[in-house]
DNA sequence: GTACACAAGATTGTGAGCAATCCGTTTCCG
DNA sequence: CGGAAACGGATTGCTCACAATCTTGTGTAC
């Protein structure tokens, strides 16, 4: 089941969804999407079947699929429910990572610090995304990474930069230190708290500004 | 798309993998699922791939689907998501439940403890998963919601009894009192600590004895 | 006796075609 | 002129058939 074919054909159709290329309420034609991906019209109906059951397309009977959108109420359900798992990653991270995982942990940290002195909030923001997958790598939590992948998948829509607040930069800084060094110093709660703290922080920018300035931090 | 007849197999096939008709690592033949539930091959394909993607089945290239073995190690870490989103959903209901749902959990309280005194222990399990779902449906939280039923259907083969181990029946009302009582009260900090814990002892069972004795509490 | 090669059977993956359904438009009737 | 019914194009849902692949069993060489 899934032959490469099939699963590379998810993986782009995916991709179009995530790089926006496919818009929010978009209509999914499965033969247009055949031609454009160049593969017959069953393949792109398996793929829709999996992006369905993973909350990024609604599928409705006998009207085909549309890429799903998000609301503003869902997309704070979506980072409280990231957050608590991301703070689970931590914790789990604090746990089981090496000490040549947390030196690469460390590092990263110290390229954002760089990259902000620089000025350079887009490269910041890179570095913000390594520093969240390599915490979720080195928690060796295959359940919880999993779960955050789906998660961050729904909110790509709202990645747009929380760091562009004024002032955010900063504290999004001194919030990932505080994560990183409660993982080096093998500090599962102090971990667990600063991450859930960083992310609550994430969603009170959202609650309040109700722009669409969510999925990073 | 998934017209009523392919979401009826979906979960006729969920179904009779949930209540261990089809045991885990048991191979999953096409042909003969179709005729066991009395739709075409291609109907059971997209259940397959449905269940693939919610991880209770593993589908390998040419090879067809397995219903999916869940070792100990995973069984933990399904636990561990599962009490971080459920602690995450008993916050929420202590925000959201309204009177009328509080109302309603407490009688299921209520007779949970009835079921204790009269030593009905399958009927106190069985207020048990009303009394989780009753938070759950009282929190709002869709996306907690399905996240945990997904979890929760991972774990079905670990449906054996934690509340079978001494002792554990008394310890577990006082658990759940604990939580209603913080939902009720309104309390979110304590809502959400009380369901953690809750959950952690389960897990505690489990990690201590190798034994399968999860998937309740 | 063991191991490898090969053939036969079983099962999955995919493509083409058709029926069922939906949507937009036109037509008919009041 | 307004509304309901019917028509037509478009799209999905499904059946069927076949090719691709895996598995099993058999035969043969060493």
């Amino acid at each position: 089941m899934t032959s490469p074919a099939a699963d590379d054909a998810y993986l782009r159709l995916r991709h179009l969804i995530y790089s926006g290329k496919l818009m929010p309420n978009e209509r999914l034609v499965e033969a247009d999407l055949a031609q454009r991906l160049e593969v017959s019209r069953a393949i792109v109906r398996t793929a829709l079947v999996r992006l369905g059951q993973d909350g990024v397309v609604i599928l409705t009977p006998h009207r085909g699929a549309r890429v799903r959108v998000v609301t503003d109420a869902e997309a704070v359900e979506i980072l409280q429910a990231r957050a608590v798992l991301e703070a689970l990653a931590a914790r789990s991270a604090t746990r089981r990572a090496t000490a040549r995982e947390i030196a690469g942990i460390r590092k990263i940290l110290a390229g954002m610090s760089r990259k902000i002195d620089e000025g350079d909030l887009l490269g910041y923001s890179e570095g913000n995304a390594a520093l969240h997958a390599a915490i979720i790598a080195a928690a060796r939590h295959e359940t919880a990474a999993r779960l955050i992948t789906g998660l961050r998948a729904q909110l790509v829509r709202f990645q747009f930069r929380t760091i562009l607040v004024p002032g955010r930069a900063s504290h999004s800084l001194a919030e990932h230190t505080a994560i990183v060094e409660a993982i080096a110093g093998r500090d599962e709660e102090a971990a667990e708290k600063a991450m859930r703290h960083h992310l609550g922080h994430v969603e009170a920018a959202l609650s309040h500004t109700n722009r669409r300035i969510i999925g990073e931090s």
